[in-house]
DNA sequence: GCCGTTTTCGGCCCGACTGTTTTCAGTCG
């Protein structure tokens, strides 16, 4: 039952409005309104319902008196009476065949009022040949039964390390044309977002036609989805799709910011621009009237670089990463962009686990490898299993730091919390290691004000420093757990303790948007890889990228400090 | 339906590709 009140389900009632609206021909600006208000509601740090319960419903931007009291009546009595007239005549199949790439709500009503069921019989009564007589051409349906069959074999989003290095590939073999001058990824893809969809990248040559048939020809190509005059769409291994946009160099810098997104800070800064009557696109700002003196009539620029872009709107350079319309844009005209932090900032890695619990590889193991990424410290933290052999799991980290001096070991344990408030292991034990992490593995589901003792009463704990993967989410997988976090950042603010981000690729949690939340309460934070393997080690990178999305600064991460500092802060004794 | 540093009314981002109803609609990003 709660389920169909969470923001992604309530998001999806939007836009089923929204799809319902375009069928029946109402005015686009309305259909936009009811896509805004879904996309605001899906990526609100905020449980919806929760806003509802304190009547915040129309901070969610986007989300304004109509449609709030439209959520009103569905979170009260479950059902909203103008969306069931809205529905009406409109058979549910188009809601799930609307799911088919390719698929939009014309043409998804069109299918269900012939009859089509959902995505299963469309398949067969394409394959059957009965669709044809119906108003649907030949071509047309091809092109929906490769959309079928690339929604059957597709999950929904991808974590962002796998899709990062199918982008690597793409871009290594399309920089083998001598044409190409330059090739970066896209989208979400470029922002850093957790999972994303699909791949776009972006390429800048003077010879559009000879990239995209270089392209068209990529090894790990299923099939062509379109090829054009400077874009193109294949499709490769497991129905991934990979978009290519291509302007000439001297037009980079606006293909890029263009399609970098997200499409909430182009609409945000292309209203600024309008303002200055300006009208932006992918091939440059375009002056569409007069307004005040400072451009000629003819004036347009097309922006070789990104820079030159934002500053002709008058902003400094945003990073790709901040693109989300939270406050950004209003930071870059006020020249208040925070200095980010970046992957060579970080000195340690402080979480990390060897083969004395659940890890693959030795502490000697972990450590060289370590060291290989020129990292001055790293910490195990093994799980604390009650059968561990705590004393002769510290002689060996004691006597791996005599051996050599190339790199600090810290000697630190993941300590579950139990379902009770109680940690696993005794005082006295954590007492004789550096560094102590605590963490959710079991009894994900309980209530959030428990969940919330549970938590606080653990970081109150004096030998413990930090919460690692706060949510306990896993990616495509897991949500995270229910708590009531402001109370959880302003207890650790306090405590002077420290939040994790965990950058293990299904983790990276906590999520970018409650790290910008928790800052605000001057909570300070580690980034680690979590690693179970020496290989992990180089996962560094996501959890940075996730730092990043959530606006810390090299300040507010601790494990950017030399050892002798972070010694200090985690009060390790020599 | 949303929203406000000239506005509570009158605007609302911009363009590519495909198929086909050859002047445009549907879909996507």
């Amino acid at each position: 039952m709660e389920k169909k009140f969470s923001n992604k389900d309530v998001a999806q009632l939007l836009r089923n409005v929204s799809a319902a609206y375009q069928v029946k021909g109402a005015s686009s600006f309305q259909i936009r309104a009811y896509d805004l208000a879904a996309d605001a509601v899906e990526h609100a740090s905020s449980d919806v319902r929760a806003l509802w319960e304190t009547g915040d419903l129309d901070k969610i931007p986007g989300v304004g008196s109509h449609i709030a009291n439209y959520l009103d009546e569905y979170f009260t009595s479950g059902e909203v009476r103008h969306f069931k007239t809205v529905f009406k005549d409109i058979p549910d199949s188009m809601f799930e065949l609307l799911r088919v790439p390719g698929i939009g709500p014309k043409t998804a009503y069109k299918l269900a009022k012939t009859g089509v069921a959902n995505t299963q019989d469309l398949e067969k009564q394409i394959k059957s040949r009965t669709l044809l007589d119906k108003g649907f051409g030949q071509k047309v349906l091809d092109n929906i039964l490769r959309g079928v069959e690339e929604f059957k074999r597709r999950s929904d989003r991808i974590l962002l390390p796998v899709a990062w290095g199918v982008a690597s590939q793409v871009i290594e073999y399309l920089k083998k044309n001598k044409n190409v001058t330059n090739a970066d990824p896209l989208g979400s893809l470029r922002r850093k977002v957790a999972t994303v969809g699909d791949i776009d990248i972006s390429v800048a040559s003077d010879d559009p036609k000879s990239v995209v048939e270089h392209f068209l020809k990529f090894p790990g190509k299923e099939r062509v989805v379109e090829a054009g005059e400077r874009t193109a769409t294949i499709s490769v291994d497991g129905g991934i799709r990979i978009d290519l946009m291509i302007q000439p160099p001297e037009r980079y810098g606006s293909l890029l910011q263009h399609f970098t997104g997200s499409k909430h800070h182009n609409i945000h800064i292309r209203r600024i621009a309008r303002e200055k009557g300006l009208s932006l696109s992918e091939y440059g700002i375009k002056l569409v009237e007069e307004k005040g003196a400072q451009f000629s009539q003819d004036t347009f620029f097309k922006c070789e670089t990104e820079q030159e872009f934002y500053r002709k709107l008058g902003m400094g350079y945003i990073e790709p990463e901040l693109r989300e319309d939270q406050g950004e844009i209003e930071a870059a005209m006020a020249g208040k962009l925070p200095d980010l932090i970046r992957l060579e900032d970080i000195r340690g890695d402080l979480h990390t686990h060897s083969s004395w619990s659940d890890g693959q590889d030795s502490i000697a193991d972990m450590t060289k490898a370590a060291s290989s990424f020129e990292r001055e410290y790293i910490a195990l933290t093994d799980h604390s299993y009650p059968s561990l052999n705590y004393e002769k799991r510290l002689k060996e980290i004691e006597q791996y730091n005599y051996s050599q001096d190339n790199i600090r070991v810290i000697s630190g344990l993941e300590v579950n919390i139990n379902a009770d408030y109680n940690l696993q292991i005794t005082d006295d034990i954590l007492a004789k290691h550096d560094i102590i992490f605590v963490s959710i593995h079991t009894s994900f589901r309980q209530s959030k004000d428990e969940m919330t003792q549970r938590i606080v009463r653990a970081m109150e704990n004096p030998h413990v420093d930090a919460l690692a993967h706060p949510t306990g989410r896993l990616l495509l997988e897991r949500e995270g757990i229910e708590a009531d976090w402001e109370k959880i950042f302003k207890r650790i603010g306090q405590l002077g303790k420290f939040l994790e981000i965990d950058g293990y690729p299904n983790r990276l949690d906590l999520p970018d948007n409650l790290v910008k939340e928790a800052k605000r309460f001057g909570v300070k934070f580690t980034v680690d890889t979590d690693s179970h393997r020496t290989e992990h080690l180089k996962l560094m990178e996501y959890g940075v990228s996730v730092a990043r999305r959530g606006w810390l600064q090299k300040e507010d991460v601790i494990n950017t400090l030399p050892y002798p500092k972070l010694k200090d802060i985690l009060g390790i004794r020599d």
